[in-house]
DNA sequence: AAAATCAGCAACCGCAGTGAA
DNA sequence: TTTCACTGCGGTTGCTGATTT
């Protein structure tokens, strides 16, 4: 038997809200709360709406200290960064933007920076006017200068010349039984070899000491339960032995309560960046990296004593895009 | 100028988790 | 232990306005 709606769908409104509702909604949770329930709330409100409706309308837009538009460089960043590392999380992404909600987030994703990633926003498309926003121009702008900054793109670099995420996400004993491979990357579907012919064993504590997110790592039982339901359902027992680099910025909580979810990153996103296999021994890549060459960014050549005292934040979207590629 | 297409975003839908009874 | 109401979440839809053809 199915499930009882959660209301009289023949007798709610639908659609988008008017002010009068809006103010009704507002005024009576600024002054009574929600109560616990907001199945009853709409009675209580004297609206005409399903609680789901009156919630997703509080917390998406009627909530205090919302932000709307205006995407920062800074939020950019660690929007993709999460995205890459934890798939469409929105929720947990959104926690760690204030005032930033999951949908806003969502769209954003879906319509803005999805794009810019895979390189295909339209061509000489002027932005909206008017509308919703009035600061779109500007947010717009901002957009287009976070992969376009020069300052930004001059650490795009190939292969790969960190040692900190080299050591970072290939098992210890892969990287002993290779370093004889002087520079030496590749990857496929299944692993994830680095072959570099130094190892810098500090990464870890390098790791929490430059992530804006307070990403560190963290023990192999929170994340042997995490990172298996990611690479969505492929079988990968290699991938178990990489259960020491997983970024824990998000609480454990949150980490444990992922591992019911199957989560996928865009198919988009994941089609191109598996859809190769790539073994490189010089800058010449396979057809495709460009397009994803904003999520590439390496230091100029950094040392292990360099990363530890400064290192970009940048770089949790370079360890990211690994754990990403582990996905398929 | 009109039609077609695209982009942005609010809102809806349905599933899974949670906790109280 | 089971049931079920409720919440939260992510995917999807549909509307509006801008842009292109």
């Amino acid at each position: 038997m199915g499930r009882a709606p959660c209301c009289d769908k023949a007798n709610v409104k639908r659609g988008p809200w008017s002010p009068e509702e809006d103010a009704k909604l507002k005024s009576y949770i600024q002054q009574h709360g929600t109560g616990g329930n907001w199945i009853t709330l709409p009675q209580k409100v004297g609206l005409k709406r399903c609680g789901k409706s009156c919630r997703l309308r509080w917390l998406n837009y009627l909530r205090p200290n919302i932000k709307h538009g205006e995407f920062t460089e800074e939020e950019d960043n660690i929007i993709c960064s999460l995205y890459l590392s934890i798939g469409s999380r929105w929720s947990i992404i959104a926690a760690q933007l204030p005032g930033r909600t999951d949908n806003d987030i969502k769209n954003y994703w879906n319509t803005k920076l999805k794009k810019k990633l895979l390189g295909k926003q339209r061509k000489d498309h002027r932005p909206r006017t008017g509308y919703h926003h009035n600061n779109k121009l500007e947010m717009m702008k901002e957009n287009e200068n976070f992969f376009a900054n020069p300052d930004i793109n001059a650490y795009y670099s190939w292969p790969p010349q960190s040692l900190l995420f080299s050591t970072l996400i290939a098992p210890q004993s892969d990287l002993a039984e290779s370093s004889a491979n002087t520079h030496n990357f590749q990857y496929s579907l299944d692993q994830v070899y680095f072959c570099q012919d130094q190892l810098c064993q500090s990464s870890t504590n390098q790791l929490a000491s430059i992530n804006p997110l307070n990403i560190n790592t963290c023990d192999s039982s929170v994340t042997s339960s995490y990172y298996p339901s990611i690479i969505n359902g492929v079988s990968n027992n290699s991938f178990q032995e990489y259960n020491n680099y997983v970024p824990v910025g998000l609480s454990d909580n949150v980490l444990n309560s992922t591992s019911s979810h199957s989560q996928q990153m865009d198919k988009s996103v994941l089609e191109m960046v598996n859809s190769r296999t790539i073994s490189t021994t010089s800058p010449d890549i396979s057809t495709g990296w460009e397009e994803l060459s904003p999520l590439i960014v390496y230091p100029p050549s950094v040392s292990c004593s360099e990363t530890q005292q400064e290192i970009s934040p940048y770089y949790v979207l370079e360890e990211s895009r690994y754990l990403g590629l582990l996905k398929q």
